[in-house]
DNA sequence: TACTTGTGATAGTCAAAGATAGTCAGACAG
DNA sequence: CTGTCTGACTATCTTTGACTATCACAAGTA
C-alpha cells in the first residue's frame, strides 16, 4: 500500500463521529512513518482539502501543531456550488473521479449514482478517436448536467 | 499462439468465479511476457473491453496499478445482453432513453440510475459543437459503460 | 517593567526525481 | 488488408530534500 494511504487510513481513525478533529505535530508523524515532513503536507494537500470536506489549521515554531478538522455541509444548493465551482469548461478524468468520490463520501449522491457517474466519465466510455480537449470538454458538461440532474431530485425530496 | 493470445489467457486465469478481478502491474506483467508494457494495454482495448464484459480501473504513479473487473453472471447477464443488442457502434438520444426508460420498468436499474444516465445521454451533457454521428458514438459507448457498471454492482449484490 | 533581539523548534513551499500507466504512429506478420 | 507489437513520448501520482517562514521563549537592554 502507498505510504500516502497509510497515512490517510491513520488520520482517518483518529477522526471520528464523536471527536471530528485531531491535532497532530508534523514531525512526530513523520517520524513514525518513517518519510519525510513534507510528505505530511502532500497527504493534507491531496486527502484533507476544503473540497474533501476538511479544514486543516496550523501553527509553526515551538509547540506547533496540525490540526484536522471534518466539517459537514448538506443540501443540493452545495451539490449545484460544486457542480459549478469544480467543473469549468472541461475537466480530466481523474478530476472528474475525484469530485465524483467526494460527493459520494459526503453522502450528497448514493454509491449507486456515483458508480453510473464514474461509467459515465471513464476512458472507456469515451475511448473513441477524438482529441482530449473534445471528451474533456464531453465530460465536464455530462458531469455537469448529472450532478444538475441529482441535485433537482435531492431538492425536490427536502 | 500469440502474445496477446497467451496474455490474454493468463488474465482469465486469474479471473476466478470466487474471485471475478485481479490487479495487476503493467509492467509487472510486460517483463513477465517479455514485451512491451503497450501491449498489455492493446490486450486489454481488444479483449477486455465493456463490449467483452469487463471493466477496467487504473491509477498512474507509484504503487499503480491496472484493475480489471469481470462483470457478466447470473441476474445481469440479462443487463449485459440487453446492453450489447439494443446499444451498436451508436445510439440516438431518443432511443437512449427509450431503452433506460426499459430498465427502469423491468427494474433492473433503480429511478436514480435511471436519472442519471437520462442526464448523460441528454443534449445537454452533449452539447458542443461536433457532429452528430460522434455525439451518438459516445451516447453508445457512455450508455454501455453505465450499464455494464449497474451489472457489476447488481451481482455484487446477488 | 517594557521592549528588542536571538535562538531553537516547528510547519510550509516548491522543484526535482522516481514510479507508474496511457497514447499513438508506424513497423511487422500472416 | 487486418490485426499485432513496439518504442518514443506523454500524463499522472508519489516521495524527498533544500530552502523559507513563523512562533515561543529566554536573555539582554533601557
Amino acid at each position: 500500500m502507498r505510504l500516502s494511504d497509510s497515512i490517510e487510513s491513520f488520520i482517518k481513525t483518529l477522526i471520528t463521529q464523536e471527536e471530528p478533529e485531531v491535532e497532530l505535530k508534523r514531525n512526530e508523524l513523520a517520524e513514525y512513518f518513517g518519510c519525510a515532513p513534507s510528505q505530511i503536507n502532500y497527504v493534507l494537500a491531496t486527502r484533507f482539502s476544503p473540497d474533501h470536506g476538511y479544514i486543516i489549521e496550523s501553527r509553526r515554531g515551538g509547540g506547533g501543531y496540525i490540526r484536522i478538522v471534518r466539517v459537514v455541509q448538506s443540501g443540493s444548493q452545495r451539490l449545484m456550488y460544486l457542480a459549478n465551482e469544480r467543473i469549468g469548461e472541461d475537466i480530466s478524468e481523474a478530476e472528474a473521479v475525484r469530485l465524483i468520490h467526494q460527493l459520494l463520501e459526503q453522502e450528497y449522491i448514493s454509491r449507486q449514482e456515483a458508480e453510473v457517474m464514474r461509467a459515465a466519465v471513464s476512458a472507456q466510455a469515451l475511448s473513441i478517436p477524438i482529441p482530449e480537449s473534445i471528451k474533456a470538454a464531453i465530460r465536464a458538461r455530462t458531469l455537469k448536467t448529472m450532478i444538475m440532474t441529482v441535485a433537482r431530485q435531492n431538492r425536490e425530496e427536502e
